[in-house]
DNA sequence: GGTTAGCACTCGGTAAAATCGAGTGCTAAC
DNA sequence: GTTAGCACTCGATTTTACCGAGTGCTAACC
């Protein structure tokens, strides 16, 4: 994460002191009001002792170095993409309200259930907390080893191969023969898959019987299914909380529409989530993560591990002009209680 | 489906012939154009040779009847939720254009997988049908049968039960135990659990072995556990198509994000579609459905039966001005489709 | 009696004009 | 390097005028 603290030699693109400071000003004001800002209002600042006019010479200066633009002549500044940039590498830590500590730690008290119902539920709680849209990514079991298969048959033709995964996860198959198979045969078959695939994991190669029998044919037809699943984005599971306030933080209702349809495509979603945490970030502001739709939307995102490896990661979403200390702060927090949560599972 | 035929002694709120193709005109051009009616356009409708003036006359009693609103003097007339309920009422069944008859029929002779997946599918197919937002609704599972359990265990403590239903559904619970099992007494748990419940279903009381031994807790825990669940609503199941469209389809940011937020409270959409449903009807206008935020909305539902039996639904979700023909059509064809499928769902 | 042409009237929507003022860039003095 | 002063810009807001779709009413018409 690249947070740098005041440091002597500074790559090109850094700014003096207080170049620094009226752009955060701005930053900051903009985030708030949502309006253009004067070189007035950040004069204001108090931490600041110079004329409006030595700002707008800096704000000058700042603009052609593409930190802040202005909307049309005569308007105050709006900070571009690459000023969000800055202002959110050099922030500092934000910290979260008690309140919002308080209802982190009570709702991870009180949560149980399935891990996919806690992922549900902490996507609500995310973007209750942080009223931006929340997404949850769970990763998928690709490498999970497989504790229990079973296959129990519906009819004479119809079975359903139910799996059972070491991180917890189950699926279930449906296998579908063109000929019809005793129960016997059914249950014959579950016991050799079991023998065969315990202690695998799906992307083991899996070495079936050859031989034509009933048995042998369920038991390569459910192998068969089970190896089907795209390895990488079947498993992976999806949280999205409070869609609803996109509307809300978004202005126009095209922008709106549009971040709703990104938002509909759930493989998308995930892929974004990934893209950014593989690249070690913690926050994509505007064009940053590629998606042109997204372009007026900043992502925050924080892994959640488990025994040391990613499992999954937490996310928000809003416009580039979102409070990102808070924010950012809830996530970092979720994502701390969320790897603790599934670290100690075992309540006793 | 009420679904009158001109037939002679109508109730009171029943118009004359030419009080209903004025009313029917007025609803299909505003469906049309979003925009007050006024007499001379609705006087313009080939088949109907009166002058505006008349027309007029008739609209003032069609106001007056409370089919018509005016929005202000001097302004066309728009049609209450009233109007839409008599235009709604004495439609003719549609027919659904060939490309989109195809398109379902394509859409079923490809779609295979889980029942899940086959109605998320659906869910996106209706949406892109209609340009509206779909919902799906599968029942859940509480009447039927089990016909398979299995307690797997992940650590000494941790185990998961996995249960298969006849209806193809598989559901999994945490069974988390203060005592260590040893995999010997988790198989045996597992054996004396099928025992226990398969062909049982998971309204009906079973009587556990009061024995103080490990396996027997486990049993009992097992049983507690599944049957913890709340019977009606964990396991229905939804799936919400194109919600995106919310947002081109209804005016207002306000209204949008009101509709998204009810879309997020799925047991209150469950609700609202079964509801519908129960009263026999196949659309809901504004404020019929009684959830007061919604009173924009229309929604159109058709069952899915398996068997005979209810087993879901498909709806969509619209402003009141929507296009009835063409979306009950699709509503009602899709419905079909789906009980078809699931019904002779045995390909070879 | 129902229908219709004629007409005065209403009133929201749009366009043009006027005004305002926040904010700028520049310059000259400090 | 900083700042006060000032002319200038230009979007946003308000004002005004105007248009015209649509109404309701009345008196004539079949």
């Amino acid at each position: 994460m690249a947070r740098r603290v005041k440091s002597p030699p500074q790559p090109i693109s850094d700014l003096d002191a207080r170049k620094a400071m009226i752009l955060k000003a701005v930053v900051v004001e903009h985030i708030d009001t949502a309006q253009p800002v004067g070189s007035s209002s950040v004069a204001a600042t108090a931490d600041l002792a110079v004329s409006p006019a030595t700002v707008r010479t800096e704000m000058v200066a700042l603009e052609r170095e593409g930190y802040l633009a202005q909307p049309h002549t005569s308007a105050g500044r709006v900070p571009t993409d690459k000023g969000y940039r800055y202002f959110v590498d050099h922030l500092e830590a934000g910290v979260l309200g008690p309140a919002q500590q308080r209802q982190i730690r009570e709702f991870f008290a009180h949560v149980r259930g399935e891990v996919e119902d806690v992922l549900e539920q902490t996507s609500l709680l995310l973007s209750r907390l942080t009223n931006y849209t929340s997404v949850v990514v769970g990763s998928g079991n690709s490498h999970a080893s497989i504790l229990s298969v079973q296959l129990v048959n519906l009819d004479a033709r119809h079975h359903l191969l139910v799996t059972v995964f070491s991180d917890g996860s189950v699926t279930k198959h449906s296998v579908l023969a063109s000929y019809e198979a005793s129960p016997v045969d059914v249950i014959e078959a579950s016991r050799q898959l079991n023998a065969l695939l315990i202690g695998t994991s799906i992307e083991t190669k899996i070495q079936v019987p050859s031989r034509a029998d009933t048995v042998a044919k369920l038991v390569r037809e459910a192998v068969s299914v089970l190896k089907a699943e795209q390895p990488t984005l079947e498993g992976e599971q999806l949280y999205i909380g409070g869609s609803s306030r996109v509307a809300e933080v978004f202005e126009g209702v095209e922008t709106v529409r549009q971040v709703l349809s990104i938002l509909e495509q759930e493989l998308l979603v995930v892929t974004l989530v990934e893209d950014i945490l593989d690249k070690g970030v913690s926050v994509a502001i505007g064009s940053e993560h590629g998606y042109e739709p997204l372009s007026s939307c900043a992502v925050i995102v924080a892994p959640v591990s488990l025994e040391g490896e990613n499992v999954g990661a937490v996310g928000l979403l809003g416009p580039t002009r979102m409070k990102y200390r808070e924010v950012m702060a809830a996530a970092e927090a979720v994502s701390k209680h969320l790897t603790a949560h599934f670290g100690g599972d075992d309540r006793g």
